[in-house]
DNA sequence: GAAGCGTGGGG
DNA sequence: TCCCCAAGCTT
């Protein structure tokens, strides 16, 4: 492996940075560390054009460390849509430790930057090195896919040792401290936007063009090399947009698993028929009044994929005790998936039209 | 070490 | 339509 290769990039690398950095909202000068954290929480797996409006949002509703250790409900509100919502609970629960452990900033060790929930390697390299100018590298996908193509390394970089070696030799490549901030966001710019994923990369506008190893050898597009990621299960569920006077039924999910502690609309499982559905409001002591619709959606997650059949009828506002029933002042504060929205808008269409009527 | 955890955009 | 995936972390 020739690691010679990425110390080689490194000068080049930071000139073109120069001409050539993006223009993010979260990199201003002089980096603000509570800034740059949030925004590397939000691109966690995530695109730099689906979080610009949600920094933005989060930084007016919290603008400083101590705002979003107070923080409750309207947290998660903040984050609805974006995913990944463990992200948002950790964020706060970060937040807090660093009120009582470190005197309501962020630590600025690797130790104790990671000792933080919601913040491993990458982001605790990424703070460190952008808001404090610490020399330590922050590997993120681009990075792996960069160091791979410029070593023409053809291991598999979803192998957790294999990135151990790869940042070890990111670290040996990094620019005096003072650089490193630049260094890191120069790797990833230049991964987002010259040595892209999927197919050809843009070779003649990178900076590392006359010397990248996978170029030589003609194989920049089959590199990196990934281990497989397996399929999706998929699961049938029956959904039911219950509307009363009172609003419509939400019901808050468990505390762990898939979107924890958000809420959804009544739902089950299996694709039920309608006198199937009929039973189960039956069961949870719900007399229908009138079946307005019937409404086929799907949604997919990284890991399952649901199939959903939705029931909205009208009906009184009884059922079970963790029912709530909710207008739309109530759907303004309550922080509800992307993966119910079909039935949210219907929701929301009936609640209008009920309140526009009284 | 592998699996769980969201969403939206592009080929 | 389907598949790939995008600035990862936790368990």
């Amino acid at each position: 492996m020739d690691q010679s290769k990425l110390k080689q990039l490194t000068a080049p690398l930071l000139s073109w940075y120069e001409q050539n950095a993006r223009k993010l909202p979260w990199r201003e000068t002089p980096a603000n560390a509570y800034h740059v954290w949030i925004s590397e929480i939000m691109l966690q797996q995530t695109r730099v054009a689906a979080v610009r409006e949600y920094y933005a949002r989060f930084l007016r509703e919290f603008p400083t460390l101590a705002d979003l250790a107070r923080g409750e409900e309207r947290l998660m509100k903040c984050w609805e849509g974006l995913g990944y919502y463990s992200r948002a609970r950790n964020l706060q629960k970060a937040a807090r430790q660093a009120m009582e452990r470190f005197g309501g900033e962020l630590p600025r060790t690797y130790e104790d930057l990671t000792s933080l929930p919601g913040i491993g390697d990458y982001t605790a390299g990424a703070i460190l090195s952008i808001a404090w100018g610490q020399r330590v590298p922050a590997v993120d996908g681009n990075v792996l896919r960069l160091a791979a193509r410029i070593m023409d390394c053809d291991e598999d970089i979803s192998d957790i040792k294999v990135r151990r070696r790869f940042r070890s030799w990111v670290e040996e490549a990094l620019p005096p401290a003072e650089r490193c901030g630049d260094y890191n966001q120069a790797m990833m710019d230049l991964g987002a936007t010259v040595c892209l994923p999927n197919g050809e990369p843009m070779c003649l506008l990178c900076p590392g063009r006359d010397f990248c190893a996978a170029r030589e050898a003609g194989r920049q597009s089959s590199l990196p090399v990934k281990a497989p990621k397996k399929g999706r299960r998929l699961e049938e569920r029956t959904v039911f947009v219950l509307l009363s006077s009172q609003g419509a039924a939400l019901r808050r999910r468990p505390e762990t698993g898939l979107l924890a502690g958000l809420w959804e609309f009544p739902n089950v499982e299996g694709a039920l028929r309608e006198e199937e559905a009929a039973r189960v409001l039956k069961c949870w002591g719900i007399e229908p009044l009138r079946w307005e619709k019937r409404i086929a959606a799907k949604h997919i997650f990284t890991h399952v994929e649901w199939h959903m059949t939705g029931y909205v009828l009208l009906c009184q506002p009884s059922g079970p005790a963790d029912f709530c029933w909710s207008d739309g002042r109530d759907f303004a504060d309550k922080t509800v998936p992307t993966a119910f929205a079909r039935f949210r808008e219907e929701a929301l269409e009936h609640l209008e039209r009920q309140e526009g009527s009284e």
